[in-house]
DNA sequence: GACATCAGAATGTCCTGACAAATATCGACC
DNA sequence: GGTCGATATTTGTCAGGACATTCTGATGTC
């Protein structure tokens, strides 16, 4: 038996009634008139209570249940969320998030090679100036449109880099398989006009807007593994972020 | 007539048919079977194919419109969607960012005043399309340089927002302060150049690369509270965030 | 070329109905 | 008190159906 809620419904509005019912128990759990944890009348009592039809109620709750308000498990009912779980952001690859997304990434590598790090490259990796790292350079397709320039830096040693590697797999992907374990990024997301060649290494004109990313990633010791520096196509890419209270 | 998909169900099965139908479209449009912008045939067309009820099919459907594979509109179709990836940051304000960072941040409010929601803003607010929401227009300055040119909607009856008010906190400061529990925010970051008013109002040549975001903010219950276009000048800001490996 | 109208296409909303599956409860038995 | 089987409860899945609403394209008129 769950608590008894007070629903009224305008069935001449052009609010859609599965909605109505949705609004009114989100101001309800809103309230406090339903407490987290607290017990929905089952879903046929509810569509006989109202006079709607168990579809429309189950759409009502599904809707709240996307919203993260309420949860429903089968043979114990319906149940208002208890508060919401904070949590860490997720480190990933554009490659992981590609492919995710269902679109086919693949890579071509541009440069790999050794280069004595410069001042700047030396401070985000923790090495001495002139220490030898890695430089590798790839161009990302996404669905076979150029969609991202990379450029990244590792220190020597972390594993095994090779280009037909890097052609096959992504980059963390092979760093987590020598047994690199990332566990923190520093991300700096920008925006600059494409250059002469990454306009052409894109297919994009010159001065076309640029969406930047620079990231140095972070092992459980607190060492640096890697630092990016990626542009893309702002005509073919934009990041989704979903951003949490603290 | 959408693009012919070859779909295998298995009745015997455990996995519900709804489920088979969306795993097996989400194949075809990471297998490049269904590109980006292809249209599938219609939901009865479908579940004649298929020999399935047509609110199967929708489910399925609606189960990747959700994972944010497919996209529908009422009378025109289904479609897949030119994919986005996804990551987790921690929501702040920009207002928030720049007096953390040291930099006065000041206001000036373009306009301020209720009109109709439109179709987009309705959708993203949450309430019927025609009722009146709170727009807002603001230039965003640092250290006396234009930095952000940004455009807000809010439902309408969340706080006395006034423009002086907003000229002299942030935006979610004011919320805060009126009782919204922000907890949640969905953001999209791209670039794009700069158009001749906005060009003009922030003080750069037209064409200058902008960083953009597109934010929708909810609170508490699930409710939105605030959805927000915002373009940054790129030469003067970048964004920082810290990323984690779950 | 602009505008209005209309038909067709497709999704959105709501309804009735039935059976399956997972979980909780209850009573019998040891 | 613990175990087990039966039963009840509730959600999950699927089917069929109808009407409403939105959008697009074609057509006609000016």
């Amino acid at each position: 038996m769950g608590t008894r809620l007070d629903i009224d419904l305008d069935r001449s509005s052009p609010v859609p009634l599965y909605f109505q019912v949705a609004e009114q128990i989100a101001e309800a759990i809103r309230k406090g008139e339903l407490a987290p944890g607290a017990r929905l009348d089952n879903e046929i009592l509810l569509a006989e209570r109202l006079g709607l039809s168990r579809p429309t109620i189950r759409q009502a709750i599904q809707y709240l249940v996307d919203k993260g308000l309420l949860v429903r498990k089968r043979g114990v009912g319906t149940q208002v969320v208890h508060g919401q779980v904070k949590r860490s952001v997720e480190l990933t690859s554009l490659y992981d998030d590609l492919r995710r997304a269902g679109q086919e990434p693949t890579t071509r590598v541009i440069s790999l090679q050794p280069v004595g790090a410069d001042e700047e490259i030396a401070a985000v990796l923790g090495v001495a100036a002139g220490t030898q790292v890695l430089r590798l350079e790839r161009v990302r397709y996404a669905g076979g449109e150029p969609l991202a320039l990379l450029h990244n830096w590792l220190p020597a040693g972390l594993g095994p880099l090779t280009a037909q590697a890097l052609e096959e797999r992504g980059l963390y992907e092979l760093l987590r398989a020598a047994g690199v374990r990332m566990r923190v990024a520093n991300q700096r997301i920008g925006a600059r006009s494409a250059g002469p060649a990454e306009a052409r290494l894109l297919d994009e004109r010159r001065g076309a807007p640029l969406l930047t990313m620079v990231r140095t990633t972070y092992d459980d010791q607190g060492r640096a593994v890697e630092h990016g520096s990626h542009v893309y196509r702002a005509s073919h890419y934009s990041l989704e972020v979903t951003l949490i209270e603290r």
